[in-house]
DNA sequence: CCGTAACTTGACCCGGTGGTCAACATGTCT
DNA sequence: AGACATGTTGACCACCGGGTCAAGTTACGG
């Protein structure tokens, strides 16, 4: 690779970065190539597709946030703070930085070590779930599914209400935290989604456009 | 006005109303006009914008099917039940129908009729929210403005799953209900929206298309 | 210092959106 | 039936998005 073309693609990724966190992961491709200072040519020269963009510039920062409130979260001695905090950790993210907003909220197919690192992201939720469970603190008939709904509805009014200078998000999060600690309350009148339901979801672009 | 140009108008509302219940309040109006079989110059003519079109195609039958709601819920014998049941069917109707999904989710300030139904819909809100927090089921914490920010959230996963044929909505209903029978679980973290503020958050599409 | 391979550019394609308007058609009233 | 108002049409505008590629530029090895 020449010189030039790593310059140009370190400014094209800086650029993808600074325009993903601050809005959005569907920002348009030219429009990155414009800031970058360089034709949208080129970037489709370096990258190819948005997807491979995404895949370079956010899943490095998604697999390490992630990881961290996960980490945090099972180092947690009282497994219901640490299943709270996770929540509301990742919520926050989604409030603060809309680029990892989308990656809990949509689904990239072609973007695979993103993709990974959502694999990994519901492992562990589904380790920080299961330990809250088991030790009688969250209703039993949680899911790892039913926490990836909420946090794919949850992102777009978390962001536009942090946007616009709110906090009350958090307050749908207490809401919801307070329903989920056990014992259950009412019976749950549906089957959570299976896993490949909420990716197919997620993949057709759900919560986006609402379209 | 003449006989021609009622047809056609009828014709435009008629698909309107197709395509808006279909697909939302954003399908192009172009489309529409095709589907009218008429020419998207007609439709520019005789409503001269979308939020004229939405107006007066969506407007009635968002005061019935709210309305409607309504009233069964300040009905309801029991409040918390009432409001319950208010939740559940208003929910119910963003998983059937993207019109009102989108109504309850997006704000058209343009549209006046339909903006008099939101507020009507909202003060009804604030009844059935009012007659459940003073019979004490209700936890005294929870506004109308909680609640119309868990409605514009969980309006698109809603419509997505329900269209992908799953009930699961139905769950992140139930997890939310319970967290909000008094009495009031954890303190929370944050001040409510105002309705101003939400009504901004709304107008400026927060939830679409998750940009 | 020069030739070549690597790279960049921007015009161009497609299809989509909202929106306007001169030219044409048609209903309607006398 | 005729004439005028009322309506309709579709080409056209500007803009946006993704994506391609011939032509021109530039880095770099010999």
């Amino acid at each position: 690779m020449r010189a030039d073309a790593q310059r140009n693609a370190a400014r094209l990724r800086a650029a993808a970065a600074d325009l993903f966190q601050e809005r959005g992961l569907q920002v348009s491709l030219k429009e990155i190539a414009r800031h970058a200072g360089v034709s949208h040519g080129t970037l489709y020269n370096l990258f190819g597709s948005r997807e491979a963009l995404i895949d370079e510039v956010i899943a490095d920062l998604a697999a390490t946030r992630l990881g961290d409130a996960a980490r945090a979260a099972l180092a947690c001695p009282d497994p219901w703070q640490g299943f709270a905090g996770y929540v509301t950790e990742v919520c926050e993210l989604q409030a603060t930085d809309p680029a990892l907003g989308d990656v809990l909220t949509r689904r990239f197919p072609d973007a695979s070590r993103l993709m990974a690192v959502c694999d990994n992201s519901f492992a562990a939720a589904e380790s920080i779930i299961d330990r809250a469970r088991r030790d009688g603190s969250l209703r039993p008939d949680f899911t790892a599914s039913d926490l990836l709904f909420f946090l794919a509805s949850h992102a777009p009014l978390a962001r536009a209400a942090a946007a616009a200078g709110s906090d009350a998000w958090r307050r749908a999060v207490g809401f919801m935290l307070d329903g989920l600690r056990a014992p259950a309350g009412t019976p749950l009148p549906a089957e959570p989604m299976t896993p490949q339901q909420i990716n197919h979801l997620l993949v057709e672009g759900a919560a986006a456009v609402s379209a």
